[in-house]
DNA sequence: AAAGACACCTGTCCGC
DNA sequence: TGCGGACAGGTGTCTT
């Protein structure tokens, strides 16, 4: 489900209600995700949220006694009711605080994580691998050309690897690739410097609208305040349209790396 | 070192 | 109404 303006939206949304709130319980429904939550968890009862941050698609809740490290995987999403709300299905994990609201952790898939460190959470080794943030002045053309040059492989596959840049899920990065007229099943070596420095742009612009407008929703993602995302209808080629916006052309849909693209082969090339 | 396949899991939708 | 199959926003790990 999402990808980095979901997990974004998501943190600024639990963020102010979080911060400084005190953790009184911590329930376990199923502790199987992807990986098994560890037991250790429950020492973070009475602790005390200190800091909230996003790395990558990881969702990172600091206390004075150890640091929460989330995921959303495909279908995760992360809410806050009021301490008696029964909630709903697949809501894995319910974080208590002293002013009677709780955090509900809910995927029904269970590709999600969370995990616990005492150490720098940035260090850990899931994402101390990771690439530069995307919206960050670490991801430019220069970059992207370096790591462009060498590989043989379609550029979709390049920018959504996470050692390369990070955030760019199978949404923005069609989206992206539209923008900046790419066909996506180009071999990166074989794009012009110039052209990927469009293609950097339009991730930044694509991702940063994204945020603005909350995310997309395209089945079950919700803010944390339950609103859908308005992203969606910004969509110009992902799963939205028959006939490319700017040229009328179908819309051709492939599979790459087992992903689902979708693409105009009249404006992409 | 790079690239591709696979695994993990549940829900939904579509055709018969 | 039921059943089978395809498909879904991610990514670590294993195999070529």
């Amino acid at each position: 489900m999402p990808e980095l303006p979901e997990v974004e939206t998501t943190l600024r949304g639990l963020e102010p209600h979080c911060l400084n709130r005190s953790i009184i319980q911590i329930d376990i429904n199923q502790p199987k995700l992807r990986w098994p939550i560890p037991p250790q968890i429950q020492l973070l009862k009475n602790a005390r949220i200190t800091a909230m941050q996003r790395r990558a698609k990881y969702l990172i809740m600091s206390t004075d006694k150890g640091h929460m490290i989330w995921h959303l995987g495909m279908s995760g999403s992360m809410r806050l009711l009021p301490n008696q709300d029964p909630g709903v299905k697949h809501e894995h994990v319910k974080i208590t605080f002293e002013n009677k609201t709780s955090l509900r952790y809910r995927d029904p898939r269970r590709f999600g994580a969370l995990l616990l460190t005492h150490d720098d959470p940035l260090l850990h080794p899931l994402i101390s691998p990771l690439g530069p943030e995307p919206l960050s002045e670490d991801f430019h053309a220069d970059y992207l050309w370096q790591q462009c040059k060498n590989r043989k492989t379609a550029i979709k596959n390049v920018i959504m690897h996470s050692h390369i840049v990070v955030g760019v899920g199978n949404i923005y990065a069609c989206e992206s690739l539209f923008m900046s007229g790419i066909n996506p099943k180009t071999s990166a070596l074989r794009i012009s410097r110039k052209r990927i420095q469009a293609l950097v742009e339009a991730i930044k612009m694509v991702l940063q609208q994204a945020i603005e407008q909350g995310g997309t929703t395209l089945k079950d993602f919700t803010q944390s305040d339950g609103k859908p995302g308005y992203f969606t209808q910004s969509l110009k080629v992902y799963a939205n349209a028959q006939n490319c916006v700017q040229c009328g052309h179908a819309i051709k849909r492939i599979t790459q790396g087992q992903r689902t693209t979708y693409y105009c082969p009249s404006c992409q090339h």
